[in-house]
RNA sequence: GCCGCUAUCGUCCAGGGGACUAGGACGCCGCCCUCUCAUGGCGGAAACCGGGGUUCGAAUCCCCGUAGCGGUACCA
Protein backbone atom coordinates (compact mmCIF):
# COMPACT_ATOMS: atom_id res chain seq x y z
CA UNK A 1 0.00 0.00 0.00
CA UNK A 2 1.63 3.41 -0.88
CA UNK A 3 -0.83 6.14 0.20
CA UNK A 4 0.13 9.92 -0.38
CA UNK A 5 -0.67 13.41 1.70
CA UNK A 6 -1.13 16.28 -0.68
CA UNK A 7 -0.96 19.36 0.82
CA UNK A 8 -1.35 23.14 -0.93
CA UNK A 9 0.75 25.67 0.69
CA UNK A 10 -1.53 28.36 0.48
CA UNK A 11 -1.50 28.31 4.26
CA UNK A 12 -1.10 27.16 7.58
CA UNK A 13 -2.20 23.22 7.95
CA UNK A 14 -5.44 24.02 8.96
CA UNK A 15 -6.87 20.83 11.66
CA UNK A 16 -9.12 19.49 7.97
CA UNK A 17 -5.73 18.93 6.75
CA UNK A 18 -4.16 17.57 10.07
CA UNK A 19 -6.89 14.66 9.87
CA UNK A 20 -6.26 13.83 6.48
CA UNK A 21 -2.63 13.33 7.61
CA UNK A 22 -3.23 11.52 10.19
CA UNK A 23 -5.88 9.17 8.61
CA UNK A 24 -3.00 8.20 5.48
CA UNK A 25 -0.54 8.47 8.08
CA UNK A 26 -2.75 5.63 10.47
CA UNK A 27 -3.30 3.69 7.04
CA UNK A 28 0.40 3.21 6.16
CA UNK A 29 1.15 2.37 9.41
CA UNK A 30 -1.18 -0.17 10.02
CA UNK A 31 -1.24 -1.84 6.26
CA UNK A 32 2.88 -1.49 6.91
CA UNK A 33 2.54 0.48 3.71
CA UNK A 34 4.30 3.89 2.42
CA UNK A 35 3.07 7.50 3.16
CA UNK A 36 4.26 10.10 0.00
CA UNK A 37 4.82 13.68 0.92
CA UNK A 38 3.81 15.48 -1.66
CA UNK A 39 3.06 19.87 -1.93
CA UNK A 40 1.06 20.52 -4.49
CA UNK A 41 2.63 24.29 -5.48
CA UNK A 42 1.32 24.29 -8.97
CA UNK A 43 -0.04 27.59 -8.00
CA UNK A 44 2.45 30.01 -7.85
CA UNK A 45 0.42 32.85 -7.25
CA UNK A 46 -0.39 31.81 -3.88
CA UNK A 47 2.15 29.18 -2.83
CA UNK A 48 5.17 30.40 -1.00
CA UNK A 49 8.19 28.15 0.64
CA UNK A 50 7.03 29.78 4.16
CA UNK A 51 4.27 28.26 3.78
CA UNK A 52 5.50 24.60 2.64
CA UNK A 53 7.89 25.44 6.23
CA UNK A 54 4.60 25.58 8.17
CA UNK A 55 3.31 22.39 7.11
CA UNK A 56 6.05 20.23 7.59
CA UNK A 57 6.94 22.07 11.01
CA UNK A 58 3.18 21.24 11.65
CA UNK A 59 3.72 17.62 10.64
CA UNK A 60 6.74 17.32 12.78
CA UNK A 61 5.08 18.46 16.11
CA UNK A 62 2.10 15.97 15.19
CA UNK A 63 4.79 13.46 15.12
CA UNK A 64 3.88 12.55 11.38
CA UNK A 65 6.50 10.86 9.51
CA UNK A 66 6.72 10.37 5.62
CA UNK A 67 8.67 8.02 3.60
CA UNK A 68 9.08 9.68 0.77
CA UNK A 69 9.59 13.61 -0.51
CA UNK A 70 8.35 16.23 0.34
CA UNK A 71 8.09 16.00 -3.40
CA UNK A 72 7.67 19.46 -4.80
CA UNK A 73 4.90 19.35 -7.51
CA UNK A 74 6.57 22.37 -9.23
CA UNK A 75 9.68 20.29 -9.73
CA UNK A 76 8.03 17.92 -12.29
CA UNK A 77 6.90 21.02 -14.75
CA UNK A 78 9.00 19.07 -17.26
CA UNK A 79 7.43 15.45 -16.71
CA UNK A 80 4.07 17.03 -16.64
CA UNK A 81 4.61 18.67 -19.94
CA UNK A 82 5.88 15.80 -21.48
CA UNK A 83 2.32 14.01 -20.34
CA UNK A 84 0.49 16.64 -21.89
CA UNK A 85 1.97 16.94 -25.44
CA UNK A 86 1.46 12.55 -25.20
CA UNK A 87 -2.40 13.57 -24.51
CA UNK A 88 -2.32 16.44 -27.12
CA UNK A 89 -0.64 13.99 -30.00
CA UNK A 90 -3.12 11.06 -28.72
CA UNK A 91 -6.23 13.11 -29.41
CA UNK A 92 -7.25 13.34 -25.53
CA UNK A 93 -7.24 16.66 -25.30
CA UNK A 94 -6.79 20.07 -27.40
CA UNK A 95 -5.97 23.48 -27.13
CA UNK A 96 -9.27 26.34 -26.66
CA UNK A 97 -9.53 29.87 -26.43
CA UNK A 98 -13.00 29.03 -25.06
CA UNK A 99 -13.85 31.09 -22.06
CA UNK A 100 -16.10 30.79 -19.25
CA UNK A 101 -18.48 33.08 -21.06
CA UNK A 102 -18.57 30.55 -23.84
CA UNK A 103 -19.15 27.72 -21.39
CA UNK A 104 -21.73 29.88 -20.36
CA UNK A 105 -23.20 30.30 -23.74
CA UNK A 106 -22.41 26.68 -24.62
CA UNK A 107 -25.01 25.48 -22.04
CA UNK A 108 -28.13 28.46 -22.78
CA UNK A 109 -28.07 26.61 -25.81
CA UNK A 110 -27.98 22.74 -25.16
CA UNK A 111 -28.75 23.10 -21.68
CA UNK A 112 -27.88 23.59 -18.12
CA UNK A 113 -26.91 19.69 -17.49
CA UNK A 114 -24.54 19.64 -20.39
CA UNK A 115 -21.04 19.26 -20.05
CA UNK A 116 -19.32 21.91 -22.45
CA UNK A 117 -17.49 20.88 -25.26
CA UNK A 118 -14.94 23.08 -27.38
CA UNK A 119 -13.59 23.10 -31.10
CA UNK A 120 -10.01 22.53 -31.08
CA UNK A 121 -7.94 25.75 -31.83
CA UNK A 122 -4.59 26.03 -32.60
CA UNK A 123 -3.45 27.53 -29.63
CA UNK A 124 -5.38 28.49 -26.28
CA UNK A 125 -5.24 26.68 -22.40
CA UNK A 126 -5.98 22.94 -23.09
CA UNK A 127 -8.52 20.43 -22.30
CA UNK A 128 -9.00 17.42 -21.90
CA UNK A 129 -11.78 15.39 -24.13
CA UNK A 130 -14.39 14.32 -22.31
CA UNK A 131 -16.26 10.94 -23.68
CA UNK A 132 -19.34 12.03 -25.38
CA UNK A 133 -21.60 8.78 -24.13
CA UNK A 134 -20.97 6.75 -20.92
CA UNK A 135 -20.01 7.92 -17.36
CA UNK A 136 -16.88 7.34 -15.05
CA UNK A 137 -17.74 5.40 -11.65
CA UNK A 138 -16.02 6.30 -8.74
CA UNK A 139 -15.28 3.10 -6.79
CA UNK A 140 -15.52 5.14 -3.80
CA UNK A 141 -13.85 2.87 -0.17
CA UNK A 142 -16.18 4.67 1.90
CA UNK A 143 -19.13 5.61 0.06
CA UNK A 144 -19.70 3.05 -2.34
CA UNK A 145 -20.18 3.50 -6.39
CA UNK A 146 -20.57 7.34 -7.46
CA UNK A 147 -21.58 7.30 -11.36
CA UNK A 148 -21.32 10.64 -13.02
CA UNK A 149 -22.72 10.53 -16.53
CA UNK A 150 -20.17 12.28 -19.29
CA UNK A 151 -22.80 14.28 -20.94
CA UNK A 152 -22.83 16.66 -17.21
CA UNK A 153 -18.85 16.87 -17.16
CA UNK A 154 -17.59 19.59 -18.99
CA UNK A 155 -14.02 19.40 -20.95
CA UNK A 156 -11.86 20.14 -17.79
CA UNK A 157 -9.26 22.66 -18.50
CA UNK A 158 -5.52 20.66 -17.42
CA UNK A 159 -2.97 22.98 -18.86
CA UNK A 160 -3.11 27.26 -19.12
CA UNK A 161 -2.15 28.89 -22.50
CA UNK A 162 1.27 29.33 -21.39
CA UNK A 163 1.68 25.01 -20.77
CA UNK A 164 1.47 25.06 -17.26
CA UNK A 165 -0.47 22.29 -15.76
CA UNK A 166 -3.10 23.10 -13.36
CA UNK A 167 -4.21 20.75 -10.70
CA UNK A 168 -6.90 18.09 -11.92
CA UNK A 169 -3.82 16.89 -14.63
CA UNK A 170 -0.92 17.38 -12.11
CA UNK A 171 -2.40 14.91 -9.08
CA UNK A 172 -3.25 12.60 -11.39
CA UNK A 173 0.23 12.04 -13.44
CA UNK A 174 1.60 12.52 -10.01
CA UNK A 175 -0.17 9.70 -8.01
CA UNK A 176 0.46 7.83 -11.26
CA UNK A 177 3.79 8.16 -11.23
CA UNK A 178 4.45 7.77 -7.73
CA UNK A 179 2.42 4.47 -7.92
CA UNK A 180 -0.10 5.59 -5.26
CA UNK A 181 -2.43 2.66 -4.21
CA UNK A 182 -4.92 4.21 -2.25
CA UNK A 183 -5.98 7.98 -2.81
CA UNK A 184 -7.58 9.29 1.06
CA UNK A 185 -8.17 12.87 0.58
CA UNK A 186 -11.45 14.91 1.45
CA UNK A 187 -14.70 14.85 0.37
CA UNK A 188 -14.38 17.98 -1.61
CA UNK A 189 -12.01 16.24 -4.00
CA UNK A 190 -15.02 13.67 -4.91
CA UNK A 191 -16.29 15.82 -7.48
CA UNK A 192 -12.39 15.95 -9.42
CA UNK A 193 -12.10 12.36 -9.19
CA UNK A 194 -13.53 11.40 -12.80
CA UNK A 195 -11.84 14.13 -14.47
CA UNK A 196 -8.68 12.42 -12.65
CA UNK A 197 -9.70 9.25 -13.72
CA UNK A 198 -10.29 10.63 -16.80
CA UNK A 199 -6.30 11.53 -17.38
CA UNK A 200 -5.38 8.75 -16.01
CA UNK A 201 -7.61 6.66 -18.52
CA UNK A 202 -6.30 9.08 -21.04
CA UNK A 203 -2.44 8.70 -19.98
CA UNK A 204 -2.56 4.71 -20.51
CA UNK A 205 -3.97 5.26 -23.92
CA UNK A 206 -1.13 7.51 -24.44
CA UNK A 207 0.94 4.37 -22.96
CA UNK A 208 2.51 7.43 -20.39
CA UNK A 209 1.61 4.97 -17.83
CA UNK A 210 4.52 2.47 -17.78
CA UNK A 211 6.76 2.36 -15.34
CA UNK A 212 10.59 1.46 -15.51
CA UNK A 213 10.13 -2.12 -15.70
CA UNK A 214 7.56 -1.85 -18.51
CA UNK A 215 4.22 -2.86 -16.73
CA UNK A 216 1.01 -0.58 -16.54
CA UNK A 217 0.51 1.12 -13.51
CA UNK A 218 -2.72 -0.01 -11.73
CA UNK A 219 -4.99 3.01 -11.27
CA UNK A 220 -4.99 4.04 -7.43
CA UNK A 221 -8.05 3.30 -5.12
CA UNK A 222 -10.19 6.57 -3.79
CA UNK A 223 -11.33 6.81 0.05
CA UNK A 224 -13.48 10.21 0.18
CA UNK A 225 -13.21 11.71 3.67
CA UNK A 226 -15.96 13.48 5.64
CA UNK A 227 -15.47 17.25 5.44
CA UNK A 228 -14.82 18.84 9.26
CA UNK A 229 -16.75 22.19 9.85
CA UNK A 230 -16.49 24.79 12.76
CA UNK A 231 -18.63 24.50 15.52
CA UNK A 232 -21.37 26.31 13.60
CA UNK A 233 -21.66 23.94 11.21
CA UNK A 234 -19.59 26.52 8.31
CA UNK A 235 -16.66 25.98 7.08
CA UNK A 236 -13.53 26.54 9.59
CA UNK A 237 -11.55 29.55 9.83
CA UNK A 238 -10.05 31.20 12.52
CA UNK A 239 -13.65 32.52 13.94
CA UNK A 240 -13.58 29.40 15.48
CA UNK A 241 -10.55 29.57 17.84
CA UNK A 242 -7.81 27.46 17.01
CA UNK A 243 -7.70 26.51 13.48
CA UNK A 244 -4.54 25.52 12.93
CA UNK A 245 -1.69 22.95 14.44
CA UNK A 246 0.11 25.78 15.04
CA UNK A 247 -3.00 27.36 16.76
CA UNK A 248 -3.65 23.49 18.81
CA UNK A 249 0.23 23.83 19.62
CA UNK A 250 0.18 27.17 20.75
CA UNK A 251 -2.94 26.86 22.57
CA UNK A 252 -0.64 24.15 24.77
CA UNK A 253 -2.44 21.24 23.80
CA UNK A 254 -0.61 18.12 23.28
CA UNK A 255 0.42 15.91 19.65
CA UNK A 256 -0.86 12.82 20.94
CA UNK A 257 -4.45 14.21 22.69
CA UNK A 258 -4.96 15.51 19.12
CA UNK A 259 -4.22 12.85 17.44
CA UNK A 260 -6.15 11.57 19.22
CA UNK A 261 -9.07 13.84 18.99
CA UNK A 262 -8.75 13.99 15.33
CA UNK A 263 -8.93 10.53 14.95
CA UNK A 264 -12.26 10.24 16.39
CA UNK A 265 -13.52 12.56 13.86
CA UNK A 266 -15.00 10.61 10.94
CA UNK A 267 -14.00 7.42 12.62
CA UNK A 268 -14.82 5.45 15.62
CA UNK A 269 -13.19 2.66 16.86
CA UNK A 270 -16.29 0.21 16.62
CA UNK A 271 -16.83 -0.14 20.44
CA UNK A 272 -17.21 2.41 22.97
CA UNK A 273 -13.02 3.58 22.94
CA UNK A 274 -12.17 7.14 23.26
CA UNK A 275 -9.31 7.48 24.63
CA UNK A 276 -6.76 5.78 22.29
CA UNK A 277 -3.09 5.53 22.17
CA UNK A 278 -1.51 6.35 18.98
CA UNK A 279 -0.40 2.54 19.49
CA UNK A 280 -3.25 1.35 19.25
CA UNK A 281 -5.33 4.18 16.85
CA UNK A 282 -2.53 2.23 14.43
CA UNK A 283 -3.79 -1.34 15.23
CA UNK A 284 -7.14 -0.14 15.08
CA UNK A 285 -7.84 1.99 11.94
CA UNK A 286 -9.53 0.86 9.07
CA UNK A 287 -11.09 2.50 5.75
CA UNK A 288 -14.58 0.45 6.47
CA UNK A 289 -14.94 2.49 9.74
CA UNK A 290 -14.54 5.64 8.27
CA UNK A 291 -17.91 7.48 8.85
CA UNK A 292 -19.55 9.35 5.50
CA UNK A 293 -20.95 12.05 7.86
CA UNK A 294 -19.16 15.88 7.98
CA UNK A 295 -17.73 16.17 11.31
CA UNK A 296 -17.73 19.57 13.47
CA UNK A 297 -14.52 20.46 15.68
CA UNK A 298 -15.59 20.82 19.15
CA UNK A 299 -12.59 22.19 21.05
CA UNK A 300 -14.41 21.50 24.50
CA UNK A 301 -13.89 17.54 24.02
CA UNK A 302 -10.19 18.08 22.63
CA UNK A 303 -9.89 20.33 25.98
CA UNK A 304 -11.20 17.18 28.14
CA UNK A 305 -8.64 14.94 25.91
CA UNK A 306 -5.85 16.63 26.52
CA UNK A 307 -6.45 16.61 30.16
CA UNK A 308 -6.97 12.91 30.43
CA UNK A 309 -3.49 12.69 28.77
CA UNK A 310 -2.16 15.32 31.05
CA UNK A 311 -3.13 13.70 34.28
CA UNK A 312 -1.57 10.65 32.76
CA UNK A 313 1.54 11.59 31.91
CA UNK A 314 4.83 10.99 34.58
CA UNK A 315 5.21 14.06 36.32
CA UNK A 316 9.10 14.63 34.93
CA UNK A 317 7.43 14.65 31.21
CA UNK A 318 4.62 17.24 31.70
CA UNK A 319 7.33 19.18 33.41
CA UNK A 320 9.45 18.82 30.40
CA UNK A 321 6.91 19.80 28.25
CA UNK A 322 5.44 22.39 30.74
CA UNK A 323 9.32 24.18 30.69
CA UNK A 324 9.27 24.37 26.79
CA UNK A 325 6.00 25.49 26.59
CA UNK A 326 6.76 28.58 29.19
CA UNK A 327 10.25 29.11 28.44
CA UNK A 328 11.13 28.39 32.00
CA UNK A 329 13.17 26.11 34.19
CA UNK A 330 12.62 24.50 37.64
CA UNK A 331 9.09 24.01 37.46
CA UNK A 332 8.81 20.25 38.59
CA UNK A 333 7.59 21.19 42.49
CA UNK A 334 5.11 23.49 40.70
CA UNK A 335 3.34 21.07 37.83
CA UNK A 336 3.31 18.50 40.57
CA UNK A 337 0.55 20.09 42.29
CA UNK A 338 -0.91 21.40 39.22
CA UNK A 339 -1.17 18.35 37.55
CA UNK A 340 -4.57 17.39 38.06
CA UNK A 341 -5.99 21.10 37.80
CA UNK A 342 -4.66 21.72 34.35
CA UNK A 343 -6.33 20.73 30.89
CA UNK A 344 -3.30 22.20 28.78
CA UNK A 345 -0.04 23.22 29.32
CA UNK A 346 -1.26 26.86 28.49
CA UNK A 347 -3.03 26.34 32.04
CA UNK A 348 -0.51 26.23 33.95
CA UNK A 349 0.94 29.60 34.20
CA UNK A 350 -1.91 31.41 35.26
CA UNK A 351 -3.15 28.75 37.64
CA UNK A 352 0.61 28.41 39.35
CA UNK A 353 2.71 31.11 38.03
CA UNK A 354 2.24 33.59 40.68
CA UNK A 355 3.75 30.96 43.32
CA UNK A 356 6.96 31.58 41.15
CA UNK A 357 6.92 35.48 40.60
CA UNK A 358 4.48 36.11 43.23
CA UNK A 359 1.26 37.28 44.01
CA UNK A 360 -0.61 38.57 40.74
CA UNK A 361 -2.58 41.81 40.98
CA UNK A 362 -6.43 41.27 42.05
CA UNK A 363 -8.20 44.22 43.42
CA UNK A 364 -11.67 42.53 43.31
CA UNK A 365 -9.77 39.49 45.09
CA UNK A 366 -8.21 41.85 48.08
CA UNK A 367 -11.82 43.30 48.51
CA UNK A 368 -13.26 40.09 48.85
CA UNK A 369 -11.67 38.49 51.06
CA UNK A 370 -8.63 40.68 52.85
CA UNK A 371 -10.77 42.66 54.64
CA UNK A 372 -12.30 42.36 58.20
CA UNK A 373 -13.07 38.68 59.42
CA UNK A 374 -10.81 38.12 56.64
CA UNK A 375 -7.95 40.00 57.68
CA UNK A 376 -8.23 38.39 61.21
CA UNK A 377 -7.90 35.34 59.85
CA UNK A 378 -4.93 36.06 57.74
CA UNK A 379 -3.12 37.05 60.97
CA UNK A 380 -4.16 34.30 63.00
CA UNK A 381 -2.92 32.02 59.80
CA UNK A 382 0.15 33.80 60.03
CA UNK A 383 0.97 33.09 63.96
CA UNK A 384 0.04 29.74 63.16
CA UNK A 385 2.51 29.10 59.78
CA UNK A 386 5.09 31.15 61.46
CA UNK A 387 4.66 28.08 64.79
CA UNK A 388 4.26 25.49 62.86
CA UNK A 389 6.62 22.06 63.75
CA UNK A 390 6.99 21.23 60.16
CA UNK A 391 6.23 23.11 56.61
CA UNK A 392 5.48 19.91 54.72
CA UNK A 393 2.25 19.84 53.54
CA UNK A 394 1.30 17.60 56.19
CA UNK A 395 2.81 20.20 58.67
CA UNK A 396 0.96 22.91 56.88
CA UNK A 397 -2.24 21.48 57.02
CA UNK A 398 -2.51 20.89 60.46
CA UNK A 399 -1.06 24.01 61.66
CA UNK A 400 -4.25 26.03 59.30
CA UNK A 401 -7.04 22.73 60.63
CA UNK A 402 -5.86 24.24 64.13
CA UNK A 403 -6.43 28.14 62.82
CA UNK A 404 -10.11 26.72 61.00
CA UNK A 405 -11.11 25.31 64.66
CA UNK A 406 -10.03 28.31 66.47
CA UNK A 407 -12.02 30.73 65.08
CA UNK A 408 -14.60 28.42 64.71
CA UNK A 409 -15.03 29.16 60.82
CA UNK A 410 -15.94 27.39 57.82
CA UNK A 411 -12.45 26.96 56.16
CA UNK A 412 -12.53 28.68 53.49
CA UNK A 413 -12.87 31.68 55.86
CA UNK A 414 -9.31 31.05 56.43
CA UNK A 415 -8.35 29.26 53.37
CA UNK A 416 -9.30 31.83 50.53
CA UNK A 417 -7.73 35.16 52.48
CA UNK A 418 -4.58 33.36 52.72
CA UNK A 419 -4.53 32.15 49.36
CA UNK A 420 -5.21 35.87 48.03
CA UNK A 421 -2.38 36.77 50.27
CA UNK A 422 0.19 34.31 49.11
CA UNK A 423 -1.16 34.34 44.81
CA UNK A 424 -2.96 37.60 44.57
CA UNK A 425 -5.93 35.98 43.93
CA UNK A 426 -8.72 33.48 44.18
CA UNK A 427 -7.61 30.39 42.00
CA UNK A 428 -4.57 28.35 42.83
CA UNK A 429 -3.29 24.65 43.25
CA UNK A 430 -4.06 23.64 46.94
CA UNK A 431 -3.25 26.20 49.56
CA UNK A 432 -1.37 23.36 51.79
CA UNK A 433 0.94 22.60 48.63
CA UNK A 434 1.33 25.86 47.41
CA UNK A 435 2.50 26.78 50.97
CA UNK A 436 4.74 23.66 51.40
CA UNK A 437 6.44 25.15 48.03
CA UNK A 438 7.01 28.49 49.06
CA UNK A 439 8.53 27.47 52.35
CA UNK A 440 8.11 29.20 55.26
CA UNK A 441 10.03 32.55 54.90
CA UNK A 442 8.47 33.28 51.77
CA UNK A 443 4.94 32.56 52.65
CA UNK A 444 5.24 34.61 55.61
CA UNK A 445 6.25 37.66 53.70
CA UNK A 446 3.88 37.87 51.50
CA UNK A 447 1.41 37.29 53.86
CA UNK A 448 3.20 40.28 55.83
CA UNK A 449 2.94 42.61 52.05
CA UNK A 450 -0.64 41.41 52.27
CA UNK A 451 -1.46 42.90 55.64
CA UNK A 452 0.63 45.95 55.22
CA UNK A 453 -1.28 46.27 51.99
CA UNK A 454 -4.27 48.65 52.90
C1' G B 1 -28.90 26.95 -12.15
C1' C B 2 -26.44 22.17 -13.02
C1' C B 3 -23.74 17.74 -11.05
C1' G B 4 -22.62 15.10 -6.64
C1' C B 5 -22.25 13.74 -1.33
C1' U B 6 -24.63 13.58 3.45
C1' A B 7 -28.82 13.28 7.13
C1' U B 8 -29.25 9.14 14.93
C1' C B 9 -28.98 13.29 21.55
C1' G B 10 -26.28 20.44 21.39
C1' U B 11 -21.38 17.77 19.51
C1' C B 12 -18.48 13.15 18.14
C1' C B 13 -18.96 7.95 17.50
C1' A B 14 -22.12 3.09 17.83
C1' G B 15 -26.40 0.52 15.97
C1' G B 16 -26.92 -1.50 8.84
C1' G B 17 -34.46 -5.48 8.84
C1' G B 18 -36.73 -8.32 14.89
C1' A B 19 -31.70 -8.39 20.35
C1' C B 20 -34.01 -0.49 20.50
C1' U B 21 -37.37 0.79 26.32
C1' A B 22 -31.83 3.46 20.47
C1' G B 23 -25.79 2.54 23.42
C1' G B 24 -20.90 5.15 24.78
C1' A B 25 -18.03 9.79 25.12
C1' C B 26 -17.78 15.40 25.48
C1' G B 27 -20.85 19.20 27.13
C1' C B 28 -25.12 20.36 30.36
C1' C B 29 -28.05 19.60 35.14
C1' G B 30 -28.21 17.35 40.20
C1' C B 31 -25.82 14.81 44.33
C1' C B 32 -21.24 13.13 46.86
C1' C B 33 -15.96 14.51 47.78
C1' U B 34 -13.82 19.47 48.77
C1' C B 35 -9.56 25.17 50.93
C1' U B 36 -10.43 27.98 45.39
C1' C B 37 -10.20 25.79 40.70
C1' A B 38 -10.10 21.14 39.18
C1' U B 39 -10.03 15.85 39.54
C1' G B 40 -12.77 11.56 40.99
C1' G B 41 -17.57 8.88 42.06
C1' C B 42 -22.91 8.42 41.42
C1' G B 43 -27.48 9.85 39.01
C1' G B 44 -30.41 12.66 35.23
C1' A B 45 -32.28 15.34 30.88
C1' A B 46 -31.21 14.89 25.75
C1' A B 47 -31.74 12.11 19.04
C1' C B 48 -33.54 8.24 14.59
C1' C B 49 -35.11 15.54 9.23
C1' G B 50 -40.38 15.15 6.79
C1' G B 51 -43.64 12.24 3.65
C1' G B 52 -44.63 7.96 0.95
C1' G B 53 -43.39 2.84 -0.17
C1' U B 54 -41.33 -2.47 0.54
C1' U B 55 -42.06 -5.93 4.72
C1' C B 56 -45.49 -9.85 9.44
C1' G B 57 -41.84 -6.14 11.24
C1' A B 58 -37.99 -0.09 9.22
C1' A B 59 -33.42 4.14 12.87
C1' U B 60 -31.79 0.32 9.34
C1' C B 61 -33.93 -1.01 2.39
C1' C B 62 -36.31 2.09 -1.90
C1' C B 63 -38.53 6.75 -3.79
C1' C B 64 -39.80 11.89 -3.25
C1' G B 65 -39.21 16.33 -0.57
C1' U B 66 -36.32 19.42 2.59
C1' A B 67 -31.79 20.98 4.65
C1' G B 68 -26.47 21.16 5.02
C1' C B 69 -22.06 20.66 2.41
C1' G B 70 -18.90 20.07 -1.93
C1' G B 71 -17.83 20.68 -7.18
C1' U B 72 -19.08 23.55 -11.26
C1' A B 73 -11.61 28.54 -12.15
C1' C B 74 -6.42 29.19 -17.70
C1' C B 75 -7.28 27.84 -7.91
C1' A B 76 -5.83 23.67 -5.10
Amino acid sequence: MRVRFAPSPTGALHIGGARTALFNWLLARHAGGELVLRIEDTDAERSTPENVEQILDALQWLELDWDEGPILQSARAGRHREALQALLDAGHAYRSNATAEDVKEYKRLHGADRGFRGEPESAGAVRLHVPADGATVVHDLIRGETRFEHVHLDDPVIARADGSVLYNFAVAIDDLDAGITHVVRGEDHLSNTPKQLLVLEAARDAGIDRSEDGRQTPLPLYAHLPLLHGPDGKKLSKRHGAASVQELRDAGYLPEAVRNYLALLGWGAGDDATVMSTEELIERFTLERVSRNPARFDETKLRWLNGRYIRGMPLGELTRRIERFTGREGLQDAVRISQEKIHTLADFWPLAGSLIDGPVEDPSARERWLTGDGRAALADARAALAGAASFDEAGVGEALAAVVEGRAVKPREVYQPLRVAITGSTVSPGIFESIALLGREETLRRIDRALAGD
